[in-house]
RNA sequence: GGGCCGGUCGUCCAGUCUGGUUAGGACGUCCGCCUGACGCGCGGAAGGCCGCCGGUUCGAAUCCGGCCCGGCCCA
């Protein structure tokens, strides 16, 4: 061959971030992402999850995006069609909080139209720094056509599956103790109730006379509800008060009689053990009431303050009530002491503040009486990791009553009803378009039940999650495109976190379950959370939120990716770290240097023979597509995104790649024309390879790599399968690793550089000896040997020693 | 109170299911190096009684029991 100069294809010697930004482009006008509805493929839609145009992602949102793309573009390169698509969700609850907050408005004050544009207006705008962020990450999903929730095509699907469930029987109304968020002013579910951390609170002891003289004393934390207090409860096993069964107390303040009953939801243990139930402290009393057949009397009002039953403190809020009672039964001296402790108390998910039990006429949707069914739809379905499902069957086997759905809101999807001015029936209109009954010109002729013509149309909205959870039905097609729905319905992946598990997770297949009989999904992958850099969960409450963008821009969409591969195991949860973004950065740096090395070199067939060093990277790189093969399979990217690093970094490039590059460059021309062919043959497969198993988790460096040296893109290759080379070659990899070593640690005690030619005699494993040749010419050595070392030479490990030359 | 997860070099994590030669990696630290891809690099090195106690075993980071600590979820 003899001396000839190579010219690298890729020419920039660092990876730039900048770089990612044109590919964007490029995707875009190409349309690889585009799904096609009419191919003969497999096809699988993802149900990304819609996030909350009203929260800005942190970097674990970001990751967890991140990852779902991986999943779509593994599915790609398996040969799947994939419906990626993405949606908003700008329903609800949340919206509304996020905007009351922001423009420091309440939703009753500015009318409801002028309410509504204020939450639109203030989505739109947040949502463009959402979509900001799906672009940059180099999303491969549909942002052509994303989604809303509250657009009127989702809502009148979301209107549509309410009439149904409603003529299917499923639906009631009734008046319950709910949970109720005076500051949201709204019913929330169970499922929408947290518990606050510890707090410090007063357990105040309270004396209560007896009927028959004497008295007790009763610890609550809630004296200002005294005035609804029903009983006082002991616990049946408590000797102290075993005498009290039957006989009555004095209510402090107000003085009426309340029976004093065992029963075990007492503790001893607690204050005095003696405990009163008051309509409603907390879910006990609300048990305790209906277990008892106690009569209620509501002491707070649905905005959080004190009504006409707590007599001189109406009007008060709760903690205002509460300071003046216990100032009051001080007075009286009826306090026995106050001791300070420490509880957590039911708050609502969306404003944090303490909710309170009260009576209120809500909508329900039946899910009691499906549990078995909704068990049974979760067991056809595939969990990754399997470990995750546990939450879910946990959650359903707690499920104690049915869904409170309709919400006393603005911003929601509106319950579509029109009642009759004469008769007060329940009129529904014809499914398919969207309607707001409290603005509408009622769309029925006639009230079914009475003949009249006057309605007055529904007020409330809708649970958010009641829009949520048919997504998976609303982007496959259901009741729009039934095509589409057929080649879908039973082939959708949902990928979420955990901490929506009891919300999105169950009430998407509890929906889909009462609607199409079907489980919801066939595949469920559950991440863990993104934490922050101490390992603790992000709040904005806490300051601790740690935003993508600028990290985004500085170490570029790929460094972020492979960061949200490596950083944790699916289903644990994850630290940010800035240093693994950095140190994710200089792998991408590393690979594209080795892309740029192997760019110089022509892409050639296959030659007739492939020296042994060539067979045993390639024997390396078959491992490597099998442990990436194997944790794609498990829409993981941890284990593969872990090997390519330590593949690239630590065999290919340290040692391979160092060996060959005489070979490669053959420029004294000692090899044949063969063995360089044979080079660099093997550069070019292994590279091909690398890239394709890495494009699903880096997409961007992946295909300007590919672009450059091959052509096309990457990401319409497949997922490379095992190149036909005998496999037991890896058992040389620790000879040749520790051969390499070795003579690396033999140049730095002589204190001489690495490609100072290496006199004396390597006394080594014949091990080695199939790689001999581009061994010796790798470290210039000048003679080794496979016999027994003689015991002058120097030991440098197990199975390689030295005799330096005695000349 | 119940359940789940975790406790491994200075730091962050693998390894534990399927017990077995000197417990891996990354970051940091120390020493050396213009080596025809890369100094955002290359080579070398130091650094860990694997939370604690007991048990099973020829052998335990790994299996079993108990305890301590941290986190999450549920009540």
């Amino acid at each position: 061959m003899g001396e000839r100069t190579f010219k690298p294809r890729i020419t920039e010697s660092r990876w730039n971030a900048e770089l990612e930004l044109k590919l964007i482009d490029v995707w875009r006008s190409e349309g690889l992402y585009k799904f096609d509805p009419n191919t003969d493929k497999p096809a699988i839609a993802i149900d990304t999850p819609p996030p909350y145009a009203s929260a800005r992602w942190h970097v674990g949102g970001a990751a967890h995006y991140a990852q779902i793309d991986m999943v779509a573009r593994y599915f790609r390169m398996k040969g799947y069609e994939v419906l990626f698509p993405f949606g908003v969700d700008r329903n609800g609850l949340p919206v509304e909080v996020q905007v009351e907050r922001t423009y420091g408005i309440r939703y009753w004050e500015v009318g409801r139209e002028e309410f509504e544009r204020i939450c639109r207006e203030y989505l739109d705008e947040v949502e463009k720094q959402l979509i900001w962020v799906v672009r940059r990450l180099g999303m491969s999903c549909d942002l052509e056509s994303y989604y809303r929730t509250d657009s009127p095509e989702y809502r009148s699907l979301t209107q549509e599956t309410f009439i149904e469930l409603w003529f299917r029987g499923l639906i009631y109304e009734a008046e319950y103790p709910v949970n109720w968020c005076p500051v949201c002013r709204t019913t929330i579910a169970d499922a929408e109730v947290e518990y606050s951390d510890e707090t410090d609170t007063d357990l105040v002891y309270m004396k209560f006379r007896l009927e028959d003289g004497g008295y007790i004393v009763v610890a609550s934390t809630r004296p200002e509800l005294l005035c609804s207090c029903a009983a006082i409860i002991f616990n049946p096993g408590d000797d102290r008060y075993k005498g009290l069964e039957g006989s009555k107390a004095i209510v402090p303040i107000y003085g009426y009689r309340v029976p004093i009953i065992a029963h075990p939801a007492a503790k001893t243990e607690f204050g005095s053990g003696l405990v009163m139930v008051c309509s409603y402290g907390d879910q006990v009393d609300v048990r305790l009431f209906r277990e008892l057949g106690l009569k209620p009397r509501i002491a707070i009002d649905p905005d959080g303050r004190m009504n006409s039953n707590a007599g001189v403190y109406e009007g008060f809020t709760v903690e205002e009530a509460r300071m003046k009672v216990i100032e009051d039964l001080k007075a009286e001296g009826v306090i026995e002491r106050i001791e300070r402790i420490k509880h957590r108390v039911p708050v609502c998910w969306r404003s944090k503040n303490p909710i309170e039990f009260i009576h209120m006429r809500e909508f329900y949707l039946k899910q009691v009486d499906f549990l078995d069914e909704v068990s049974k739809m979760v067991d056809c379905m595939k969990f990754y990791p399997d470990s995750a499902k546990q939450r879910l069957t946990d959650w359903i086997k707690g499920v104690k009553t049915d869904w409170p759905i309709s919400r006393r809101r603005f911003y929601g999807t509106e319950i579509p009803i029109w009642y009759c001015r004469r008769c007060g029936g329940a009129n529904l209109p014809r499914p398919g378009k969207y309607y707001k009954p409290w603005r509408d010109t009622p769309p029925i002729d006639r009230c079914v039940y009475c003949g009249s013509t006057e309605f007055v149309g529904e007020e409330r909205t809708l649970d958010t999650w009641m829009d949520s959870s048919i997504s998976p039905l609303y982007i496959a097609g259901y009741k729009r495109d039934p095509k589409l729905y057929e080649r879908l319905s039973d082939s959708i992946l949902r990928p979420q976190g955990y901490d929506i598990i009891r919300t999105w997770l169950y009430y998407t297949i509890l929906r889909v379950y009462e609607l199409t009989g079907k489980p919801a999904f066939r595949y469920v992958r559950i991440s863990g959370m993104g934490l922050d850099e101490r390992g603790e969960a992000m709040h904005k409450s806490k300051g601790n939120v740690v935003y993508p963008e600028p990290f985004l821009e500085k170490y570029g969409a790929d460094a972020f990716r492979f960061w949200a591969a490596s950083e944790a195991r699916l289903g644990s949860d994850y630290r940010f770290s800035e240093s693994k973004l950095e140190s994710a950065r200089l792998f991408l740096t590393k690979l594209w240097n080795i892309a740029r090395f192997i760019s110089q070199f022509p892409v050639v067939d296959k030659p007739s023979k492939l020296k042994p060093m060539d067979e045993w990277i390639l024997a390396e790189t078959n491992r490597l597509i099998e442990v990436c093969v194997k944790d794609y399979e498990e829409l993981d990217f941890f284990d593969a995104s872990n090997s390519i690093r330590h593949f690239v970094w630590s065999v290919l490039a340290d040692h391979y790649i160092e060996a060959v590059k005489p070979r490669a460059y053959n420029s004294d021309g000692t090899f044949s024309g063969e063995e360089q062919t044979s080079a660099w043959y093997t550069l070019h497969k292994v590279l091909a390879i690398v890239l394709k198993l890495l494009a699903p988790i880096c997409p961007f460096i992946t295909d300007a790599a590919w672009r450059s040296i091959y052509g096309g893109t990457v990401h319409r290759e497949r997922i490379p399968e095992a190149i036909p080379v005998d496999d037991r070659l890896r058992e040389y990899t620790e000879y040749i690793l520790e051969f390499n070593s070795g003579l690396w640690k033999i140049k730095k005690k002589m204190g001489i550089s690495l490609n100072t030619p290496l006199k004396g005699v390597v006394y080594a494993s014949d091990r080695i000896k199939p790689f001999l040749e581009d061994l010796r010419r790798m470290h210039r050595i000048e003679e080794v040997s496979f016999d027994k070392p003689p015991t002058e030479a120097e030991r440098i490990s197990d199975n390689l020693y030295y005799l330096a030359s005695s000349r």
